[in-house]
DNA sequence: GCATTGATATATCGACTTGATATATCGTGG
DNA sequence: CCACGATATATCAAGTCGATATATCAATGC
């Protein structure tokens, strides 16, 4: 779930780690806290399955001793309008990843995936819902309908627990609430499909298929 | 946090472990699918820890009634389930487990304690509320008046987020929805907070620390 | 000057969770 | 009878987390 994350943001431009992990907190918001030793690994993970691949680094593993010249001019802004400069290094030693044609259509294979089903479910689809603009419009609202599906599914069985005996005030709110949650999600959602049902009646006539990957079945893995 | 969730079930009766999971699952609904790789490793770290201890293990004939006999899982069936009452074969050899002093003991400190600010938020929380009754009522509140500056505190992130430029319309719309859920979260804190101070001035008319400073918002204004 | 702190940046470790799978017992239905 | 599903415990590889180690450099402070 992390290696689609990561391919998003690579997909529209290049970015380093450290980067990555604040733009994963800051703009998207999901994964608050990544760890490093989760993203780490998974970069390590899609460099050697060749979905990514490293740009620029200044220093590579081995303890060079960088000759860390003077340089005074340390700005910052500056430091990604230039790239070719491969002696100067700025900061430390920074591995910069591109995304390859091979980790574009594994970013989309993963995006159009059916949700693994038993990972937390808000995550997974609000990680798609990101980037749904790299996907083709009836699969975008594939997406949405299967989330909502999803949400009708669980509004049933928590209102079963509510009705259920033994709970106490405390755990009975909690469950009401989360009832009112899903049933906010569920009116939200409703919205979404409505503006996108919209979008594609009025934007085109009918039926176009702007990717001709054509959906099979889907009995393969998804593992 | 497993082991709370554990420790919580088990203070009201002796379980064995799958049907821990069934509680988890049906009752408290958090951990909707708690993997058998977490429960049976956790049941086994709290025995080690003298936390839990084993009662009885191929039940038979013990004061305490069958927990099972019924299965639940399906539909109320009580109408099928009667005729199978009679020779009551024990399922296969079961562990059943009991809580210990000690046990009671962890039990409150993990569940007075500072939520470890990295975990999952509503998870966390929401456990500690289902099991609210058990804490003291100035425990009680504080829990409550954490999480409600924890969730006012992500407001902030949220708006931040939302009025950073760059989101496409799906993007927006998911940061706006996360924010509206914010917002109706603290609402519903702030009634939980305000029966909780109402409970405990009519209880008792001393010993309150009135909190100065923030009354209830009220700020019902939607937008 | 120059030492301490803090931000940037990559990496690894142990502990834990997950999803899958193995094993075993029992009841039900074809 | 035997396949199947529910009950029940257990283990494994893979992935994630929180903590920590290492390194560079900009500010801050005395």
């Amino acid at each position: 779930m992390l290696d689609l994350a990561i391919l998003g943001l690579l997909h529209d431009q290049e970015l380093h780690g450290y980067e990555i992990r604040r733009r994963l907190r800051d703009e998207l918001g999901l994964f608050a806290n990544i760890s490093f030793g989760s993203l780490y690994p998974a970069l390590s993970r899609l460099e050697k399955g060749g979905a990514v691949a490293v740009t620029e680094s200044s220093g590579t593993t081995a303890s060079v001793p960088m000759p860390l010249t003077g340089s005074l001019s340390g700005e910052r802004a500056g430091l990604r309008a230039r790239r070719a400069g491969s002696t100067r290094g700025t900061k430390r030693s920074r591995k910069v990843y591109r995304i390859t044609d091979s980790g574009r259509r594994l970013f989309e294979q993963l995006l159009d995936a059916d949700e693994p089903a038993g990972t937390d479910d808000a995550r997974s689809f609000g990680l798609r819902l990101a980037f749904a603009r790299h996907l083709a419009p009836q699969a975008r609202l594939a997406l949405l309908e299967r989330r909502r599906t999803q949400l009708t599914r669980r509004l049933g069985t928590d209102r079963a627990r509510a009705a259920g005996r033994g709970l106490d005030d405390y755990a009975r709110s909690l469950v009401e609430h989360g009832t009112e949650a899903t049933e906010h999600d569920i009116a939200w959602l409703d919205r979404l499909i409505e503006a996108e049902r919209n979008k594609q009646t009025t934007s085109r006539s009918e039926t176009r298929n702007p990717r001709d990957g054509d959906a099979v079945p889907a009995t393969k893995g998804t593992n």
